[in-house]
DNA sequence: TAGAGAATGACACTGAGTCTCAAAAAGTGT
DNA sequence: ACACTTTTTGAGACTCAGTGTCATTCTCTA
């Protein structure tokens, strides 16, 4: 997970940050460990055919551990989700705002998907396979989505001066999704082929493609 | 909570369409029953607080037959939401599409909205102030938003000879719920204050507002 | 190295959702 | 009215996600 490789101090140390306290290192790895196993089984043998206590199991915790890690079995499943959108609200916090509104969106999404670590696409990957099989997964990242973008208007709301449940701040942060939803999609559908460049480009085509949406006519 | 007194056999039937077949009556007024039920005792004592067995006892049917009607708990909570998309979705398979697409939207979501039944601003707004106070609701209304979207799109695409993934369909879909999400919000808030008119007029202003949030600027 | 504070595992418990089967409808003929 | 078929229902057993408790075992700090 996580937000970012802080440099390793010595050589690479396989998982976790040499910095953080032992204690944070262990939960962190056990965190990392469960949503690897989770999309691993969830592959194998289905979302639904896979138990909290075999995926607990597997990775040698108790199911009181794992729900101490993960507000739910789904979660465990959308951990690359999450991190997109995790570093995206960073980025848009970190920023400052000035002129248009909307390039900036794209801006601050195309920073968060160069910020993610190299392994994250193999694993969005997978995940967004595994979310297309489930009904209760895609219900979580809907839900997830949702309270990104009620985020995402607040910080905005924030910066801008406005309300956070003013109509343009919903369809910003509406249309971002949109964005992401739709290139993530046919990147993934094509394999992650030609790696984070290619997302990026489709990210771009997407964003740039929306104004127009809205003259659509029949005939 | 009982079952609204069996229609007597002349006058006026007060739910359900004398010309079914009284299986088919039965089963829809074991529905309302269920669903008014489900928004009496969940405003009452709270979502997660109402068991499903309470909910079935109070109608006085058994579990089995709950969730034979509704496939889930949630599901008997938000009717008055479902109502809503599966007239404008009918509305939208209905209508033979020619000109700029956004503005028919627009309207089919008015005609929609306008066809609902009297009853049905009551019971809107007693949901959507429930869906506020527990995540497990906000979270099936999300799934099936995003259910009606793709069928909204797979309608379109059939009408405009195009795939149902066009980015195109994903964004005037996408602003079509958020143009009803914001409108119905701030419609809600005022407890439906000057009833379906009020409504359909915040929905007009949110569809005209929307193509210029893309050109919201700071500074 | 002792003791404070946090993380863990074991276990009991609630409640949603599924399944099966027998009883009770409702629909259809005669 | 009557038997006969089909659908719907209720009862109850069952699985599993998720919560709460408590004793045990760790990590941190002094």
């Amino acid at each position: 997970m996580t937000v970012m490789p802080t440099a390793p101090s010595v050589p690479t140390s396989p998982s976790g940050d040499r910095s953080l306290p032992l204690r944070e290192r262990k939960k962190l790895r056990t965190r990392r460990a469960l949503a690897d196993a989770a999309l691993t089984l969830f592959t194998a043998k289905g979302f639904d055919a896979t138990t909290v206590d075999e995926l607990a199991d597997s990775v040698e915790v108790s199911k009181s551990t794992f729900f101490r890690t993960f507000p739910s079995k789904e979660a465990a499943a959308i951990e690359a989700e999450t991190e997109v959108w995790t570093v995206w609200l960073a980025a848009l916090e970190a920023r400052g705002l000035s002129g248009p509104v909307f390039p900036a969106l794209c801006d601050t999404l195309a920073e968060a998907a160069t910020a993610l670590p190299p392994d994250w696409d193999e694993r969005y990957v997978a995940t967004r396979r595994l979310v297309m099989t489930a009904a209760a997964l895609l219900s979580q990242v809907e839900l997830q989505r949702n309270d990104v973008k009620r985020r995402a208007r607040a910080t905005l709301a924030a910066k801008l001066g406005l309300d956070p449940e003013d109509l343009r701040l919903h369809v910003l942060s509406e249309l971002t999704m949109t964005a992401w939803s739709v290139s993530a999609r046919e990147w993934v559908r094509s394999g992650a082929d030609g790696g984070r460049e290619t997302l990026l480009a489709r990210l771009h085509d997407a964003f740039t493609a929306i104004p127009a949406s809205l003259d659509l006519a029949a005939g």
